[in-house]
DNA sequence: AATGCGGGGAC
DNA sequence: GTCCCAGCATT
């Protein structure tokens, strides 16, 4: 498979030495340093972590200052930047590496990768970036110049997917230069080989990637599978009575918690039924357009419905209150019931 | 193997 | 709006 590109390494090597990136805050030998770093952009962009970065090594400048600081004072160090379980772990590391290795942040790879907060790639990564260790990492950027360059499909989520990645990310180690070589693999895939637009022009493996040599930059790496998200129905009541609509609070936890919605009712429910059945007197029903309003869980198909009544009931009950509809666009609002709401305002 | 964990930027 | 980012821990 490397055959595709059988010095993919001095290449790599070469090109981060004349055109990667060299003033970044971390491209430092202290291993503190590197491992705050690492920690810091896990899940996070350069971009982000510079200033938390500055402040977080101004306060905490060593392993010992970090051990020694109150748990409270590195999470406000580290509000803002998420994933708070990294400022927890870090500390937690913090302290067993003073109790248990003196206080010397261990060189070997499997000794580091026990420390809480460090996985394999980024156990490597400060290895090779502190000692020019030969360890392989494989994140995201990583993931994306490989799949590319060697024309590797698949989500690389998928655990036999990231298998390949990791093997092939080991054998390609060069058996030095391991600092640039690593550098390189993230400057690569953070500045040319892109998630969207990637600048093969500008890339050392132009000729040879398969992805460039094909046009499939834009299907590699394969994306997450589409988790099909379950389908859901139902009909909003939009009662109206004297130039005001019905609203309900919906219940604290749960879906729109707190924000005032429409009545609901089953779609297999006759909403004109179900309401005369209340004691409302009802004087035109007519169907609105429906719509799906997609969550990150499922998709609701919504049948709303206009329904001007002449006889209102169930006035002041708690949680449900008539708002003019001159006032929608200042109330609490789930976004689909803003939109019905003021398509009824227009008429 | 799947999920939880934040916030932000690109599109 | 969706997708992803110098991933890891937990179940």
């Amino acid at each position: 498979m490397e055959n595709a590109c059988p010095d993919f390494a001095p290449r790599l090597i070469t090109w981060q030495r004349a055109q990667g990136r060299h003033d970044l805050p971390w491209q430092v030998t202290d291993p503190y340093r590197i491992w705050v770093s690492e920690i810091m952009l896990q899940q996070t962009r350069v971009e982000t972590v510079i200033p938390y970065y500055a402040r977080f090594l101004a306060r905490f400048p060593d392993v010992q200052a970090l051990a020694a600081a109150p748990l409270d004072e590195v999470m406000a160090h580290w509000s803002g930047l998420g994933y708070y379980s990294r400022a927890r772990h870090l500390h937690a590391a913090a302290q067993r590496v003073m109790e248990a290795h003196g206080g010397a942040f261990p060189r070997e790879p499997a000794v580091i990768e026990t420390l809480p907060g460090i996985g394999r790639s980024t156990a490597a990564a400060i290895a090779a970036f502190a000692w020019e260790t030969r360890a392989a990492i494989l994140d995201g950027n990583v993931k994306r110049v490989l799949t590319r360059v060697f024309g590797i499909a698949g989500w690389p989520g998928e655990r036999a997917v990231e298998t390949r990645l990791w093997e092939l990310a080991q054998r390609l180690l060069p058996s030095q230069d391991l600092r640039a070589y690593t550098q390189g693999l993230m400057d690569l895939g953070a500045t040319r080989c892109t998630r969207t637009r990637p600048r093969c022009g500008e890339c050392p493996f132009d000729s040879d990637c398969i992805a460039h040599r094909h046009g499939r930059q834009a299907e590699l790496p394969g994306a997450r599978p589409r988790k099909s998200l379950p389908e859901k129905a139902v009909q909003m009541l939009a009662l109206l009575h004297a130039g005001e609509v019905q609203l309900e609070k919906r219940p604290a936890p749960g879906i729109w918690g707190g924000l005032w919605s429409l009545p609901e009712c089953a779609v297999e429910t006759d909403p004109v039924a179900l309401l005369q059945g209340r004691g409302y007197r009802i004087s035109a029903v007519r169907e609105l357009p429906g719509f799906v309003h997609t969550f990150s869980h499922y998709r609701l198909h919504i049948r709303p419905w206009r329904i001007d009544v002449s006889r209102p009931q169930e006035a002041g009950e708690p949680g449900r209150l008539w708002l003019p509809l001159e006032e929608v666009a200042d109330a609490a609002l789930p976004a689909p019931v803003r939109r019905i709401l003021e398509g009824l305002h227009v008429r």
